[in-house]
DNA sequence: TCTTGACGAGACTGACGGTCTCGTTAAAGT
DNA sequence: ACTTTAACGAGACCGTCAGTCTCGTCAAGA
């Protein structure tokens, strides 16, 4: 989500004395140059900020602020606010850790459950994404982007039970998709309601109802 | 919600004759009475702007012109520009029908999940109430009624579980806190996400996800 | 040294939620 | 009829916030 504005000089070299602004596209760059340090320094601010708001939305002028910055530096780099708080998230957030593969169904169905709990749980991610999940309800370049990164852990968990099944673990007619949006419409429905507990315990039961009670 | 404002003249002053309301906080109503037309009106054009906004927020000016109304007759029988709008869904759309009680179930929890699924689908109420949740997003009093009629709709779901489970239907031990919120879960997950569908192959199959499949 | 463009600062615009005031009007008691 | 009370429509007004504009300054190249 860099959206550097496109400042390549592929100029023919004729620039400055010869025809001159002929054509008006390519042109060598000059003057001062983009200072990295100031990037580092909104990214930082804006994920401090993301962090820290218990919810509450983010203002523009409270990332510049922090950032000791001027908001035209911020939007010279950025399209809008969310673009900011997207970029800072996805910049230094964790990576994705490739699914368990034990050999076992239940076994890795709790894993990535208990793991996804366990991680909306753990400070500081929760609030937040539940800062960016708010922001992206009125901002729909946000919103694409975190539909774009739901669907990618619904695959990865549909690879899961989809292993698992060609194992034989689960009747070859049941719907996988069903499955991973029971795991996923839980998690989220709890995580932004907060009305029950997304613990160890929830992760353990979930996992058994979906499977049905363990035979050991 | 009618938020009357507490302007209670406690006067022990016997200014009417007989009336006899000693208790200090009943005073007997003076004046213009409240125009039932005028709330109908603005309930109407809430609703009908929530219908046709597609996805796109609703403000208050709108509202009170579409409804031929001044701002303040709005803010002088609602709170705040969340609670008109949910009251405009809630009063018209979907009556609380008392859930069902057959005496099965399998049956009474198909019905459930059917109407709820099937209720969201049906137009209009689909885009109202995907703008009323992005209104949530940055209107903590909207976020706060919603958190409680979601709780209501909990409620009644439980009730259908628990008696149930009284008939011996479900293990005595199953987490029925839990088996609602997969319901609802679900439901929020793919009517906000729009990824798949929630039609009544999809009622039925959670149906049996959840109770395990039919013996019929 | 001169030009260019990034920088910090902050004034400004336009929307919007919500409040306040004003003149008008309907319902009740006297 | 007269008075009191409060609801009504209209719209000015306030605070907040995303995004733009301007200005004086500063760094990098020619």
């Amino acid at each position: 989500m860099g959206e550097d504005r496109a400042m390549e000089a592929n100029d023919a070299e004729d620039s400055a004395p010869g025809t001159g602004p002929g054509d008006a596209t390519a042109r060598p760059h000059t003057g001062r140059r983009r200072n990295e340090a100031v990037r580092q320094a909104i990214l930082d601010a804006a994920l401090r900020l993301l962090v820290e708001s218990e919810g509450a939305p983010i203002t523009v002028e409270a990332v510049a602020r922090a950032a000791g910055v001027g908001k035209q530096t911020l939007y010279r780099w950025w399209p809008s606010k969310g673009a900011v708080l997207l970029d800072a998230l996805t910049d230094r957030a964790g990576q994705d850790v490739p699914p368990p593969d034990t050999g076992s169904l239940r076994d890795d169905l709790r894993t990535v459950v208990a793991a996804t709990f366990d991680a909306a749980r753990r400070a500081p991610w929760a609030p937040a994404l539940r800062t960016l999940v708010r922001e992206a309800a009125t901002d729909p370049h946000l919103a694409e982007l975190l539909r774009t990164y739901t669907g990618a852990r619904r695959a990865l968990l549909h690879e899961v039970l989809d292993r698992g099944r060609a194992r034989g673990e689960l009747p070859a007619d049941r719907d996988l998709d069903l499955l991973v949006d029971q795991v996923y419409g839980l998690f989220w429905y709890r995580f932004l309601l907060g009305h029950a507990p997304l613990d160890r315990a929830a992760a353990e039961r979930l996992t058994d109802s979906l499977l049905g009670p363990g035979t050991a």
